[in-house]
DNA sequence: TGAAATGTTGGGGCG
DNA sequence: ACGCCCCAACATTTC
């Protein structure tokens, strides 16, 4: 009650001082303020981070650290259960206020709920605000009052809204509690890998933290921006905006993006044109249509969207697995794919669509075991993002692309990558080879493959699957698929 | 935000 | 000159 008494700042996905209206609120408040975040067990309802994100978590808290202690406050780090550490801190400190950023995740924002009643029964209220999409998903309706099942109309409501408020600058300063509570230490946490130290890789690709998401947002839209239209689809071309990790822990607000963005447009004439903005805006979109999904189907993660594909014969094949995972498929758009992904803990878009296509559809292989491997391996994963995107690439999701839009790898990769730079950086081993094969060594000579200095199913393997043969069997299952649901298989044309 | 199969068209070679 | 065939280029359909 008393006017004194701290605010607990909790930071949960939303790790930036910037367009934070959680924080503008306590500082509003007068009040002291204990920034806090915690870092919760594999048992938490709120689903914990993989592998290459806790990489990227490890670094952004140090930021936030730093960036709160030059405001005159720091980060107060704990781990376990959310609920009894509140409430531990809530008494300790004599706080009677937690402030957060809501989680647009519909399980985390049940926890939310069931934690703000149990933190009401001690005195304390649980005050959440919006900032992490840049519409509330619930305002956005059709017209039958039901939630957007198709990205185009989703996408014109979107804009038929009032534009996203405004960012909220950070605040100059926060007031420091008299007494800190203990907190751990970062290191306790064990969030960085050992053993070997698999992201040694990431750190030349990465700034995580707030400081680096603003300015790899300034040099998107002062760079890549323009020409975006055209350059975003090439993974051999850094032509996307590398936002996704940041956005992915809330280093930086949609609202913030989308701002800069716009203005971007009006600031000068040789500067991205129209198409260019819109694209890239349709993007951002696409994370928005995501939670949209999400929020009507919180089992999207899990659960095929389109229930018609609940009786897939999906293929157990381990082996096969094994070799997506590790870069060994002996098709090279698809291995300097998951080998950017191992190295870097990201992969171009153009490229997930790629690997993702061949493990479900020249694989056979369930999409959840795809979207359980990126969900550990990529510094961007999203709850949202990746369960659609994957359902999007099965056929299941919400305006996918149909299951028998196969894509063929070597034609992918000469039309993205024509003149096999991506293949090079990540697939050195091909790298001898002329563009004319470098997307397909299995048709190189034996006197064309020594002159490259590789040694077939040596230095590079065989094709694991005739993508040929993969495809009829592909088109096959699914034809079963079909047979099963009772759906015809081909109407009789009238003569 | 495909690819492959199938169909159609039109120019050139040639009897 | 003409019809026929071949086939590349393009369009449409199907999965």
């Amino acid at each position: 009650m008393s006017s004194s008494s701290p605010v607990l700042l909790w930071f949960r996905k939303d790790l930036r001082l910037d367009d934070n209206m959680a924080l503008l609120k306590a500082v509003k408040s007068g009040r002291p303020i204990i920034p806090l975040y915690i870092v919760t067990d594999e048992r938490s309802p709120y689903a914990p981070l993989g592998a290459a994100q806790r990489w990227w978590l490890h670094h952004s808290l140090q930021g936030l650290d730093h960036a709160l202690r030059k405001k005159g406050s720091r980060l107060v780090l704990c781990g376990g259960d959310p609920a009894s550490i509140l409430t531990g801190l809530a008494e300790e400190t004599g706080a009677d206020v937690i402030a957060a950023t809501a989680l647009p995740d519909p399980r985390a924002a049940a926890a939310d709920e069931s934690l703000a009643e149990a933190l009401l029964e001690k005195q304390v209220a649980f005050h959440r605000f919006d900032g992490l999409l840049l519409h509330d998903p619930q305002t956005l309706r059709t017209g039958s009052g039901g939630g957007f099942r198709v990205y185009t109309p989703f996408w014109r409501a979107l804009n038929q809204q009032a534009p996203p408020s405004p960012p909220r600058p950070a605040p100059e300063k926060l007031t420091a509690p008299t007494v800190w509570p203990e907190g751990e230490d970062l290191s306790s946490f064990g969030l960085l890998p050992t053993m070997p130290n698999w992201a040694h890789g990431f750190e030349s690709q990465w700034v995580p933290g707030e400081t680096g998401a603003l300015a790899r947002l300034h040099r998107f839209v002062e760079g890549a921006l323009k020409g975006y239209a055209t350059q975003r689809d090439l993974p051999g071309v850094d032509g996307t905006s590398g936002l996704s990790p940041h956005l992915a822990l809330g280093e930086i607000s949609p609202r913030r993006i989308w701002a800069a963005v716009e203005e971007r447009q009006q600031a000068e004439r040789n500067g991205p044109d129209g198409e260019d903005i819109a694209r890239y805006l349709k993007e951002l979109v696409w994370r928005e249509f995501s939670y949209h999904l999400l929020h009507h189907f919180p089992d999207l993660p899990t659960r095929n969207w389109t229930s018609s594909f609940d009786s897939f014969a999906w293929q157990d094949d381990p082996q096969g697995l094994e070799a997506w995972k590790r870069g060994l498929t002996g098709y090279p758009i698809v291995d300097a794919g998951m080998r950017q992904l191992w190295q870097h803990g990201w992969m171009h878009n153009r490229v997930r669509m790629i690997v993702a296509s061949f493990l479900i559809k020249d694989l056979l292989i369930d999409w959840r075991a795809g979207e359980e491997w990126f969900r550990d391996t990529l510094v961007d994963a999203d709850p949202a993002s990746n369960a659609a995107s994957w359902q999007w690439v099965a056929g299941s999701g919400a305006d996918a692309s149909p299951f028998f839009r196969i894509f063929n790898p070597v034609l992918q990769g000469e039309k993205f990558d024509p003149d096999g730079a991506y293949i090079r950086a990540f697939v050195p081993e091909l790298a001898g080879l002329p563009n004319r094969l470098i997307h397909r060594p299995f048709e190189a000579s034996l006197a064309e493959l020594r002159a490259a200095g590789i040694s077939p199913g040596k230095s590079y393997p065989h094709p694991i699957v005739d993508h040929r043969m993969a495809r009829d069997r592909a088109l096959a299952a699914l034809a079963r698929l079909k047979g099963e649901s009772g759906e015809p298989i081909k109407k009789a044309r009238p003569h």
